[in-house]
RNA sequence: GUGAGUGUCGCCUAGUGGUCUAAGGCGCCAGGUUGUGGCCCUGGAGAGCGAGGGUUCAAAUCCCUCCACUCACCCCA
C-alpha cells in the first residue's frame, strides 16, 4: 500500500476548515497594510537560494530537493518563499512601480528534515514582502502586521521578540567581538558551539543548551556594536514600535538562520516554548535584491509556517468556522421519481441551492439516514404519489416536520 | 545525520508463548413488515496482528534485520 512520503501529510477534508479560516484571515489583513498576492513557481535554479541563503545554512547544506531535470538544469524545490519573490521583483521590473512594493504569497515549502511535531519536509508558509524602502517605519508596520495576523486567528499569549543584527558595515566588527568573547570560553562550549564558533558565529547566542545559554547572556550585544545609521533605524523602529504599542521584547540573542538578515530581526512564538516552537518570524534584507543582480535594493520579510498556526490554533481550543456544504438532500422511491428527482437537483443547484442526491436503489429508510448523516437541513422526498400529482414532500430534519408542496415552489422554499 | 519510544480492522483499544482460524467500542452497511432519519435492538462487512527472517511442538505475544510513525537533537515555519 502506498502511503504518503516522509515528512508529508494529507489535508483531509475536517481539517480545512483550519486552512481556509487562516487563509481568509491572512487575505483579510493584507489587505488592510496593502499587501497583493503573488504566487511563485515550486522550483527555481539551484542557485537562487544558494547565493541568497547563504552556503553555510543547513538549508542550503542539507535541506533541499534539488534534481537535474532532462534539459540538464539543476533545480531546487523551494526552501523559502522570499528569494523566489526577490527574483520575480527583479525579473519583472517591479521597481519601476511606486516603492516599495508589497507582495504575500502561500505556498508549499521543501526542506529535507527529520519530521518531527511542527516540523514537515513539505509544509506551507505564509510569506510578505515589502521591497523597496529601508523607513523603520516600514519595520514596525510589518511588525505589526506579523503581530495582527496571530491576533485576528484568536491565538493568545504569544510572545514578540526583537534584535538588530547590524550591516555589512558594522556586522564585521560585532562578529569580531563576539568570536574574541568565545575564544576565552571554548572549553566551555558543546561540541556544536565549537563548530559555530567557526562556521557562523551569530548562531552561538541561540544554542538551547543551558551552559551555552548562560554563556550567551553575558556576551557581546549585536546592538552595541551598530553603526550610527543601524543605530539610529534601530532607535526609530523601537519608537515606532512604543507608538504601536506592540507588546515587543528585545531579545539579545534572537539571530536568524538565513545569511540575508540586516539590520531589524524579529519572531513570534507560543507562551509554551516547545521543541519547534518559533510561529513565524522576519526582518530586513536589505543586501539580497543587489546579491540576486539588482540595484541596491533595502526590503523587509516575514513568514510563518501554516501547520504551526493550526497546532497551537487547537491547543489553545479556538473554534474555526464550519464550511458551508449542500442543505438538501433528495431521495426517491422508484426508477421514475429518480428521474424526478435527477431533474430536481439540477434545478435547484441552477438556482444556487446546494443539493446532494441519494444514489442506488437505496431503502427510504437509509436514503433519510443518509440524509441524517450529512447534517442535511432538508429533505425532499419525491415517491410514486409525488411524481403523478406534481409535488414534493418537503421534510425539515431537525423538527421532523414535512408538507407535500407543488414542484414549483421547491426553489423558492428553499432559498 | 544522531538518540529514544511506538507499530493489532477506517479510528481507539484488549490480548505479554498454546482453546487467537484475534476480542470490544466508535464509525460503516443492512434489517426491526407495507414510501421516512436521529434513540434503542439485531445482524453484517472489515485486521491475521508494520515487513521479512529466526527460536519453539506451538508466536500478535521471544530474538534479529528492515520499514514506518512519534518525540527530541541539529536547524527552522
Amino acid at each position: 500500500m502506498y502511503r504518503a512520503p516522509r515528512g508529508t501529510a494529507d489535508i483531509l477534508p475536517e481539517e480545512q476548515p483550519y486552512w481556509r479560516y487562516i487563509e481568509r484571515e491572512m487575505v483579510n489583513v493584507c489587505q488592510l497594510y496593502g499587501y497583493e498576492r503573488i504566487d511563485v513557481p515550486v522550483f527555481e535554479d539551484i542557485q537562487l537560494f544558494t547565493r541568497s541563503v547563504g552556503e553555510e545554512t543547513d538549508i542550503v547544506k542539507k535541506e533541499m530537493y534539488t534534481f537535474e531535470d532532462r534539459g540538464g538544469n539543476i533545480i531546487t524545490l523551494r526552501p523559502e518563499g522570499t528569494a523566489p519573490v526577490c527574483r520575480a521583483y527583479l525579473e519583472h521590473g517591479l521597481h519601476n512601480l511606486p516603492q516599495p512594493v508589497k507582495l504575500y504569497y502561500i505556498a508549499a515549502i521543501f526542506r529535507y528534515e527529520r519530521p518531527q511535531a511542527g516540523r514537515y519536509r513539505q509544509h506551507y508558509q505564509f510569506g510578505c514582502e515589502a521591497i523597496g524602502d529601508d523607513d523603520p517605519a516600514l519595520d514596525a508596520e510589518v511588525i505589526d502586521m506579523a503581530w495582527k495576523f496571530f491576533m485576528s486567528f484568536g491565538l493568545r499569549g504569544l510572545s514578540l521578540n526583537l534584535n538588530s543584527i547590524g550591516c555589512k558595515q558594522c556586522r564585521p566588527q560585532y562578529l569580531t567581538a563576539l568570536k574574541d568573547y568565545y575564544a576565552d570560553r571554548i572549553q566551555e562550549l558543546c561540541s556544536d558551539c565549537k563548530m559555530r564558533l567557526k562556521r557562523n558565529p551569530l548562531r552561538l547566542l541561540d544554542c538551547k543548551k543551558l551552559l551555552c545559554q548562560q554563556i550567551a547572556n553575558s556576551a557581546p550585544r549585536s546592538v552595541d556594536h551598530l553603526c550610527p545609521q543601524c543605530n539610529e533605524h534601530f532607535d526609530r523602529l523601537k519608537r515606532y514600535l512604543d507608538l504601536l504599542a506592540l507588546p515587543c521584547v528585545i531579545d539579545h540573542c534572537l539571530v536568524r538562520g538565513l545569511d540575508y538578515y540586516t539590520r531589524t530581526v524579529f519572531e513570534i512564538q507560543p507562551e509554551e516554548a516547545g521543541a519547534q516552537s518559533t510561529l513565524g518570524g522576519g526582518g530586513r534584507y536589505d543586501d539580497l535584491i543587489e546579491e540576486l543582480g539588482g540595484k541596491p535594493t533595502p526590503a523587509i520579510g516575514f513568514a510563518t509556517g501554516i501547520e504551526r498556526i493550526i497546532v497551537n490554533l487547537k491547543k489553545q481550543g479556538v473554534a474555526v468556522p464550519a464550511l458551508p456544504r449542500p442543505q438538501v438532500f433528495i431521495a426517491y422511491v422508484g426508477d421514475e421519481a429518480k428521474d424526478e428527482a435527477t431533474k430536481l437537483s439540477s434545478t435547484l443547484r441552477r438556482n444556487g441551492i446546494g443539493v446532494i442526491e441519494a444514489l442506488g436503489s437505496k431503502s427510504l429508510k437509509a436514503q433519510l439516514r443518509q440524509a441524517n448523516t450529512l447534517s442535511a437541513h432538508h429533505a425532499v422526498i419525491i415517491g410514486e404519489q409525488e411524481v403523478k400529482t406534481g409535488t414534493v414532500i418537503l421534510r425539515d430534519m431537525t423538527t421532523a416536520q414535512q408538507k407535500t408542496i407543488p414542484l414549483n415552489q421547491l426553489p423558492g422554499l428553499l432559498r
